[in-house]
DNA sequence: TATTATATCTTGTATATACAAGTTGTGCAA
DNA sequence: TTGCACAACTTGTATATACAAGATATAATA
């Protein structure tokens, strides 16, 4: 059974984008959109909530939900998305090389991810090269009491595909910080840095649904071409 | 009338600082809430939602609610929140030096903020101290049909503040941007900058409840003093 | 004319009920 | 002992109803 709220949501997420209610019009009200899709109002009011959340409407009490005008073209490195997922809302030539594959034992990472006794952890190693510029290193570190087998063929193509469709696990939520920092020897190497003395490094750690820590990242970026956009909404008490 | 579902929350957040509840152990049930605080499941429901989407607890389905461990010692620039709001939660002595107040009529600006004919816009030059060093710039633009006076004493306590509380202006949301520039000659003039040879900057645009926009404004960091903490969660399907 | 009340829209909150679906432990049966 | 079915939890979804509260146009009133 498909969960009501979300096709309706899915529903006027593609009709905001394809103008069927302009930028700054009122959609229909919530009573109007009950009969339309012939369900309860609750039902309606949790699929504009999401909407709201997500920046496409505004909601007034009294009015109406009035539609936004958000520029769809960014680059979100809010939520949790792979590079690939990414790279293919963005219709960009883009591309992938694999640097290293590795089972490590770092301390400095191992304390981080917890592993159990005398387990493994993976490191991955990866370049994304965007329009012919090598642009972001991303640095992936994974709990092998989870992950097992990673091979190369995954780490090209997308190991949330793997870790999600293949091994079954569920993703579910991260903690992300992003900071400023001098790039490293390595950063030097495998990026195009054409003297930019500052890498935006984008330090991740991802829970599973039982809120076990599974992975850890940096995604270190160059500065010119880094660029995050939130939508966020005034708490009033 | 308070909003039930808002003290429930705010109750919870108390009980869950104060360790009522670990890190990793279970809230009561939702039933068990619901007799606890004398109110009905969705009512609960409503304040665990909002607990799960700014990360203090993580709901599985058949399990309960788990208490998360996030470190509360961050620097959100996530959400809407004044300079003075953030200063208070972070216990630093901070202080505010207003660089510049004036009225402009900036072509770029003004594109942007859209004001009435003939009508003016604020600018406001603020440098941030913390513990001795300049290390934001913050440069706000006001629309000045809704905010007529600004004095200094304003600008040097909190602009927010006093647009809430004594224009009666609803403040309802915004988007954010974070980049990162080379350092203006005024990022030079007015900022610590030691030689860092980037900035970070946040640019936003501040709507009001009827959707009108009124501020815009680049809040612009040296780079090593930035740091931003996000909470995402993984959307299936 | 100008102002005030009112009716009627809108969204927000609170409650109740029913069932679906995931988790876990108990106990029975092979 | 082992495995399986089942009962008894948990949270998720869908529906219905009632009233509160903000916005707005219309009609009544001064």
């Amino acid at each position: 059974m498909k969960k009501k709220y979300l096709t309706i949501y899915d529903d006027l997420v593609k009709k905001i984008q394809s103008d069927v209610w302009p930028a700054s019009t009122l959609l229909p009200s919530e009573n109007e959109l009950t009969t339309e899709y012939d369900t309860s109002r609750e039902t309606i009011r949790k699929a504009l909530n999401l909407l709201a959340q997500n920046g496409y409407i505004h909601k007034i009490r009294g009015k109406g939900s009035v539609v936004l005008d958000i520029n769809k073209f960014s680059f979100p490195v809010s939520g949790i998305v792979s590079f690939k997922e990414l790279a293919q809302q963005m219709n960009q030539t883009s591309e992938t090389i694999v640097e290293e594959i590795s089972v490590i034992e770092d301390k400095a990472v191992t304390d981080k991810l917890q592993p159990s006794e005398q387990s493994q952890i993976w490191k991955v190693v990866r370049i994304r090269e965007i329009s012919g510029e090598k642009i972001i290193l991303d640095k992936d570190f994974f709990n092998a009491d989870y992950v097992p087998i990673l091979s190369k063929e995954t780490c090209q193509n997308s190991i949330y595909e793997y870790i999600e469709n293949d091994l079954g696990l569920t993703i579910a939520y991260a903690e992300k910080e992003i900071v400023v920092e001098e790039p490293t020897q390595e950063d030097r190497e495998c990026l195009d840095l054409e003297g930019h003395s500052n890498v935006v490094v984008i330090k991740s750690h991802v829970y599973l649904e039982d809120t076990s820590l599974f992975q850890y990242s940096e995604s270190r970026h160059r500065p010119d071409k880094f660029r995050f956009v939130d939508f966020a909404r005034r708490v009033k008490n």
